[in-house]
RNA sequence: GCACCGGUAGCUCAGCUGGAUAGAGCACCAGACUACGAAUCUGGGGGUCGGGGGUUCGAAUCCUCCCCGGUGCGCCA
């Protein structure tokens, strides 16, 4: 139940009636009335701004607006009060059976109350992580997993049936030079001396690779060809690393739903990549040319060269784009095009594409293919996860899986945690990029936001252990019964709470539409300092706890608040992937 | 040089398609535990919302021009 949308029906039933009254003119556009929450809580439940809205469209005074409106409204028995107040806001306080029937509903079905049908079950695909085989996943990458992994759980809340991918990048240079690593490291566990080459991968992670390849292959391996070794060292290799990579998502609590292998693209029974381009060549969209020469290049490096070209520019890119390499193989964006034109024969309604900020100048050539090849009808887009500035008392660290330095994913969660890791990179709002400093954050992990709203959790498990020593008898029928009936629940703290409670299921929407998770760690935690609120409240003034010794009826009340609030933190924690414990240790 | 993202309290950040007196946490100061678990709470000080101009009933939010920081920029992936 969305009280918002139930008040927004109110008003505009009102506002149909004034205009069929000739009150406001017929056709007067009612876009952009809403029911928000008022700045200030003392000033009501609910504003709704719809005289401000109206006002010039209407050519009438704000105030004339809200006065009608409220005649209309005021005879609605869920509103207790209508106030008009500021520049023209009409401020609404609920009516207690409204908020009973708030109570109720969380109450009847708490793994609903939240979620909505704004997405009416449109298919929707979120593409994040796609780290490279070539190596673990390091604390980088750990952003990206956890906005996407969440941003689906919230579409997925809000209705969406979402399929949550990783692209493989299984072909290319670099895993062949995964391979001939991993070849050099299987010399190694035959007792040679050996020496990774420059832009290879040196990380001590693929030595468990050489001992695979030396127990499946023993001698044998060194004796076939070059390529074939490299060949049997990459498939070993990648092999080997996605497992690990599945590990360290699991570890993180980060699922995944397809992985999708790169190589596929043009070794099966179609080539997607050929296709895309023979589909774009049809659009009249590839041509033979020259790029000019990007102005901040260095001259020296800088070399002519007639390459076959996507008309990116067509849809915004500043430069047009290279599909084949001067080898005639493909290149990356080449195969990318492939992917997406994959991606679009499957259908999706929407497409999310997470990016890490060193991806951004990435994101117009990938538009454009994407818009090229759907005629410009597929609904794509690319959230960006800024930078995580990896620091280590203060100090930055340096990470790059080609040099062999990064700190792996795997050591930050069994070091942390993988709650306070999720919750803390949910916190920010995506663009903004983020201080991550390893030593502060082993060291303050009990500072982490994360276990305060976890301890309000906690604390209301604790409250309902309490009250069945002092109420043997007590029943959840009790509890569910005494939410028909708030009168008792008259304290400011507790309706705090109905008001905070009212917020969740627009929240989930709100951050779903706008693709903004990080309002759900942000809200929670709003939530449950009201809930560490009213419950020190209790200790200065026992006649507030949630406990009444003496009055089974009051505590029945209380209880049916307090459920209801650790059914909503619950519910948020269970978006964030973040556990809801019914205990702190 | 161009593009994208940031600039809000000492620090880290919220501010929900423009809305009421700009909010939290940390830090600092002063208080609250023989406890419905103090991993908590109450109160206090602290702001030219980077700067100028514009749009309008109203701008941290939209437009524009600057300044500062970050990131990226031909066949790498």
């Amino acid at each position: 139940m969305n009280l918002f949308t139930r008040i927004a029906g109110k008003v505009d039933d009102a506002l149909q009636a004034l205009k069929s009254e000739g009150a406001l003119p017929d056709d007067l556009d009612l876009s952009g009335v809403e029911v928000q929450e008022p700045r200030d809580p003392s000033h009501g439940d609910f504003a709704i701004n719809a005289a401000l809205v109206l006002a010039k469209r209407a050519g009438r005074k704000p105030r004339e607006i809200a006065e009608l409106l409220k005649a209309k409204l005021d005879a609605d028995d869920d509103l207790a009060s209508i106030d008009i107040a500021g520049p023209g806001f009409l401020n609404v306080r609920l009516a207690d059976p409204a908020w009973a029937a708030l109570l109720q509903a969380i109450l009847d079905d708490p793994a609903a109350f939240g979620r909505s049908g704004l997405g009416d079950g449109q298919r929707v695909q979120v593409e994040f992580v796609s780290a490279n085989p070539t190596g673990p996943m390091h604390v980088g990458h750990c952003r990206g997993a956890v906005f996407g992994d969440v941003l689906s759980a919230v579409l997925e809340a809000a209705g969406y049936d979402v399929s949550r991918e990783y692209y493989i990048n299984d072909a290319g240079a670099q895993v062949d030079k995964l391979g001939l690593s991993a070849v050099l490291r299987y010399r190694e566990a035959l007792g040679e001396t050996i020496e990774i080459p420059d832009g290879h991968y040196p990380g001590e992670y693929l030595k468990p690779v050489g001992e695979l390849l030396k127990a499946e292959h023993g001698e044998g391996l060194k004796d076939l060809p070059e390529r074939e070794q490299i060949r049997i060292g990459r498939e070993t290799a990648i092999a080997f690393m996605m497992d690990k990579i599945k590990g360290d998502l699991a570890g993180l609590g980060v699922r995944q739903d397809v992985f999708f292998s790169e190589r596929s693209l043009t070794s099966g029974e179609r080539d997607y990549v050929a296709d895309a381009i023979a589909l774009l060549r049809g659009k009249g969209l590839i041509y033979e040319g020259r790029l000019p020469r990007p102005k901040g290049h260095d001259d020296d490096e800088w070399e002519d060269r007639e390459q076959t070209l996507f008309k990116s520019t067509e849809f915004g890119d500043d430069v047009d784009r290279a599909l084949l390499k001067s080898d005639g193989t493909y290149t990356y964006f080449a195969n990318d095009v492939g992917y997406h034109h994959n991606k679009l024969t499957r259908g999706f309604d929407t497409y999310f594409n997470v990016l890490g900020a060193d991806h951004v100048g990435y994101i117009p050539r990938l538009k454009a293919a994407v818009s090229a090849l759907s005629d410009g009808k597929a609904d794509f887009n690319t959230p960006v996860c800024n930078l995580v500035k990896i620091m280590r008392d203060g100090v930055p660290v340096q990470m790059s899986k080609r040099a062999g330095t990064f700190v792996a994913l795997e050591d930050v969660v069994d070091e942390v945690g993988r709650d306070p890791v999720r919750f803390m990179m949910l916190m920010n709002k995506s663009d903004t990029q983020i201080d991550f400093d390893l030593a502060k954050v082993v060291e303050q992990s009990k500072d982490n936001p994360v276990f305060y709203v976890q301890y309000a959790h906690a604390r209301i498990a604790s409250v309902f252990r309490n009250a069945e020593t002092a109420f043997p008898n007590l029943s959840e029928a009790d509890v569910r019964a005494a939410a028909g009936d708030i009168s008792r629940l008259d304290d400011p703290g507790e309706r705090g709470l109905l008001q905070r409670l009212s917020r969740y299921p627009r929240l989930v929407e709100s951050a779903a539409r706008d693709r903004e998770p990080h309002r759900v760690p942000r809200y929670l935690y709003d939530v449950a300092a009201a809930l560490h609120g009213q419950w020190a409240r209790g200790n200065d003034s026992p006649h507030l706890r949630f406990i009444a010794d003496d009055d089974y009826g009051l505590t029945c009340a209380r209880l049916a608040l307090a459920r209801s609030v650790q059914s909503v933190l619950k519910s948020g924690l269970g978006i964030l992937g973040v556990e809801a414990p019914d205990e702190m240790r």
